[in-house]
DNA sequence: GTATCCCTACTCGGATAATTCTTGTCCGAGTAGAGGAGG
DNA sequence: CCTCCTCTACTCGGACAAGAATTATCCGAGTAGGGATAC
């Protein structure tokens, strides 16, 4: 069970997305130089932020990705969920209800105690990660690295 | 992402092993058969929670898999962990020390905030799972299903 | 009647194919900006 | 000098292969129990 690679990417596309001065596109091929990452596969998870209403996007020269809100309303879980889907790992399939001792639908009315506790762990998760928005991303970076960035967006807008 | 059908399956047979006679085996097929599943599959996670300690293996007539302890040491962690691997779903790749923008070594001895805060989800979905133990899932089952449960392992038993 | 031996049949364990999902890649539609021509 | 038009080049979006992990399956090694036999 694994995450795929895109979620670790967007959480930093994301947080850099924050840090471009206000109206600013960056696009795919920028962030793919920045992090170092194979550009043409960027696109699947970048769409999907973009149909989750996260990022917007334009076309055409100086085009690219921008976020579509303020920083501080965009939690972890909604990057995460947008990325990997909002199907939680554990989907019981009710195999109480097969086999030689399958038990009734009337019975099984109420969900079983093992996707119930299931369930309880992944709200917990997810209450973990809707706790963090890409504002507290950014402070947690180190402020050299904030800088570097900073100057780094105003040499690509002047030249 | 989504977890493999061993980990329910696992979950619903434990609790069933926990209802079985003190010292009575029970076989892969009986397994099988009580939930409908597809019986040659079954052997990898059980395999896997034989090697986690958890069940414990005996060949021929009579044999099967019996608890390896008692039912209130195991909990649901436990099981999960040990089909599913101990490996966590998100693995920080350092990507912030790749591309143009690539960190030095030296200032990345500190995980990531991306890393730190989706390892500390991860713990909490743990611990969410480490407070459950076989014996609460059997509690959680309606009595009519333990009673029938209990006379179908005794009449296995004379039968 | 009892103890011993053998044999059958049932069990788990590892090695082996088919399928689904993630990963990686390519090319086309659309658009904004720059440059040149005309007024 | 200003405005309009065209053209270029850069952008995103969807459709297309390759690899890996999960799912599903088979057959062989080992063992415990039952029955027959000898004493």
């Amino acid at each position: 069970m694994r995450f795929s690679q895109g979620v670790e990417w967007m959480l930093h596309s994301v947080a850099l997305l924050a840090q471009a001065p206000a109206g600013m596109a960056v696009s795919r091929r920028v962030l793919a130089e920045h992090y170092g990452l194979p550009e043409p596969y960027l696109a699947k998870p970048l769409k999907a932020l973009v149909r989750a209403g996260i990022l917007t996007a334009s076309s055409g020269p100086s085009g690219g990705f921008r976020l579509a809100g303020r920083p501080e309303d965009i939690t972890v879980l909604d990057i995460v969920e947008a990325v990997e889907g909002t199907s939680p790992p554990f989907i019981c399939q009710e195999i109480r209800q097969q086999g030689t001792a399958g038990l009734s639908p009337a019975v099984c009315q109420k969900p079983c105690a093992v996707a119930t506790m299931m369930d309880h762990a992944h709200q917990a998760w997810r209450a973990s990660l809707r706790g963090i928005t890409v504002v507290d991303l950014v402070k947690s970076t180190p402020k050299a690295i904030r800088d570097r960035n900073r100057a780094d967006f105003a040499a690509r807008l002047s030249g």
